[in-house]
RNA sequence: GGCGCUAUCGUCUAACGGCUAGGACGUUUGGCUUUCAAUCAAACAAUCCGGGUUCGACUCCCGGUAGCGCCGCCA
């Protein structure tokens, strides 16, 4: 739709991610603030975080909270919002009444709204009775040509009310939608809807094109739920000689079984995401990959890299399923290329809380002190990089770092007897593998205890085997070392582990053969 | 039920009238390796159906079908 880009005016964008906080931010919501925040980096223009809370029951101070965090982390800046404020202010939809007010008072005035006093149970037995006959389930119009006198008598009677929209009658609404052309609905199938709990609390689509109108918002980028209200808003924004923004509706993100992803298909929220050890790279790549696809043939992109490819063409119009398998992967990926440094920070909050050390102080690592509660030795934080150095690269998902790394930490480790069989060698066999692998460890000096001389001093020469036979030696080497089928290789782990305490496993899974 | 949106490997997607329909995840197999991981090779796997338009359709049009979304005094 190349003629909807003369629209874009560079500078002139201003969009807007509007959550209500009545849960914590979940990753489709993640994904409509970050094709928002994209879009308008993109362009150069402004990115605004607005809270709509006019729900008063279900909204909550903690989750606007979370929100905020989630998108921080995720990298997702606002520049105007609830927290910095902003020319457009005030951006929570409960502190702006008064601006509600006075354009409800205005429609009022126009006789463009009415009060409408019918019961919840007769509107839906209406809505019931319409759908079994085929229709579209829509206000009847009872309450519309009610007599001045009427509705005072019954606001007297304190007979509660709301407020609805004099929907005109067979007319068309036609709008362009930036993704997918020209959609038409027909006012038949709106109704009178409700815009209005009383004179100053607004519901859902009348409050949001209020705001987009003050706040100046020139493109509304949000789910393809929304679509379905749009020709609502436009009719709003006629009533009240509002330009409408431009539309673009983003496909949605889908459950396995192909509906609208919700809690019900075990999805997390953003920062429950953060906890089980995804890296917001991974999240934010994983977000764009959903949906969204630049021009060349590349699956790895940073946010950097997302601002300045992004473009509304590259935007899928089908749902997308949320795979996590692929999610995992990419964590995998970023952990991978990540500076060491960085994996040692954020592997530390994971030992601690698997109870294998004990952190010093809560923050600035690299100068800490950690220690083992299992043996009570005292470490430093090149200890725990030199661990997760190496296994950086078997990290898919951080909280899996303490099974991954646990036999470091422990004061003695079990051994399966069988588990030190190297395939159909004997006991006897590994047994004397083993004892001649000590007798070498014990005659290393101290001063030449390190990666390299291991790996010298236990190659096939030194130990007159074959290289078929290095199994024999380097498995159950490994195995007493870590206790684990899978594991880093055994230098690795000797080296750090240091000659005191391999000498001390070797010996152990020696006792345990026969 | 009404209205709307959508439709390429199991999943995410490329090909915007012209190739053996490409890539990635996953899966399987093999190489490397003491194991796992990483890595490298390879294999398997898709255009919803039916009509048009065209010399030629994944691509354009029409009709079905299916999936999803919305139909709240939620957003």
């Amino acid at each position: 739709m190349i003629e909807d880009f003369q629209l874009i005016s560079p500078g002139k964008v201003r969009v807007r991610y509007a959550p209500s906080p009545t849960g914590p931010l979940h990753i489709g919501s993640a994904r409509t603030a970050l094709f928002n925040f994209l879009f308008s980096q993109k362009y150069k223009g402004t990115f605004i975080l607005r809270i709509e809370d006019t729900d008063k029951e279900r909204s909550k101070k903690e989750y606007e909270e979370d929100i905020i965090n989630s998108l921080k982390w995720l990298g997702i800046i606002w520049q105007e919002g609830p927290d910095i404020g902003g020319k457009y202010g005030p951006y929570r939809q409960s502190e702006r009444v008064d601006i509600y007010k006075k354009y409800i008072k205005k429609l009022l005035d126009e006789d463009k709204i009415y009060p409408c006093f019918c019961s919840k149970d007769e509107l839906e037995s209406f809505r019931q009775y319409q759908m079994s006959i085929g229709k579209a389930p829509i206000y009847s119009g009872k309450c519309r040509n009610l007599s001045k006198e009427e509705v005072k008598k019954k606001m007297e009677k304190g007979i509660p009310f709301v407020l609805r929209f004099k929907t005109p009658l067979n007319e068309k609404i036609v709008f362009k939608d930036l993704l997918r052309g020209k959609i038409i609905f027909s006012t038949d199938e709106i109704g009178d809807f409700v815009i209005a709990k009383d004179f100053e609390t607004p519901l859902y689509n009348f409050a949001a094109i209020i705001d987009d109108y003050e706040m100046r918002i020139s493109h509304v980028i949000r789910g393809e739920d929304h679509i379905s209200n749009t020709p609502k808003q436009i009719l709003l924004q006629k009533a009240l000689g509002i330009e409408p923004p431009l539309y673009l509706h983003i496909p949605l993100i889908l459950g396995p079984d192909r509906s609208k992803l919700s809690k019900r298909h075990g999805t997390k929220s953003v920062l429950e995401y953060k906890k089980e050890g995804f890296l917001s790279e991974a999240v934010i790549n994983f977000l764009a990959l959903l949906g969204w696809h630049p021009k060349e043939e590349k699956e790895i992109f940073s946010l950097n890299y997302l601002i300045n490819e992004f473009s509304i063409e590259g935007i899928q119009k089908g749902g997308a399923v949320f795979n996590k398998e692929k999610m995992i992967w990419l964590n995998g990926y970023y952990i991978r290329k990540s500076p060491l440094e960085k994996i040692a920070n954020l592997a530390i909050p994971y030992l601690v809380d698997a109870k294998l050390i004990k952190a010093e102080k809560i923050d600035d690592f690299p100068s800490n002190e950690f220690l083992i509660l299992e043996t009570g030795k005292k470490v430093n934080f090149d200890f725990i990089k030199n661990i997760i150095s190496i296994h950086q690269e078997r990290i898919k998902i951080l909280s899996e770092i303490p099974n991954l790394v646990d036999y470091f930490f422990k004061q003695k480790i079990t051994i399966d007897k069988d588990l030190l069989i190297w395939k159909d060698a004997s006991e006897l066999e590994i047994k004397d593998c083993l004892i001649k692998v000590k007798k070498i460890i014990e005659n290393i000096p101290e001063i030449n205890f390190n990666r390299e001389n291991l790996e010298k001093i236990l190659s096939e020469e030194s130990l007159k085997i074959g290289k078929g036979d290095r199994g024999k030696v380097l498995w159950p080497l490994r195995v007493a070392l870590s206790g684990k089928k899978a594991s880093a290789g055994p230098f690795d782990i000797a080296t750090i582990l240091g000659k005191e305490e391999i000498l001390k496993r070797i010996e152990e899974a020696i006792k345990i053969l026969s």
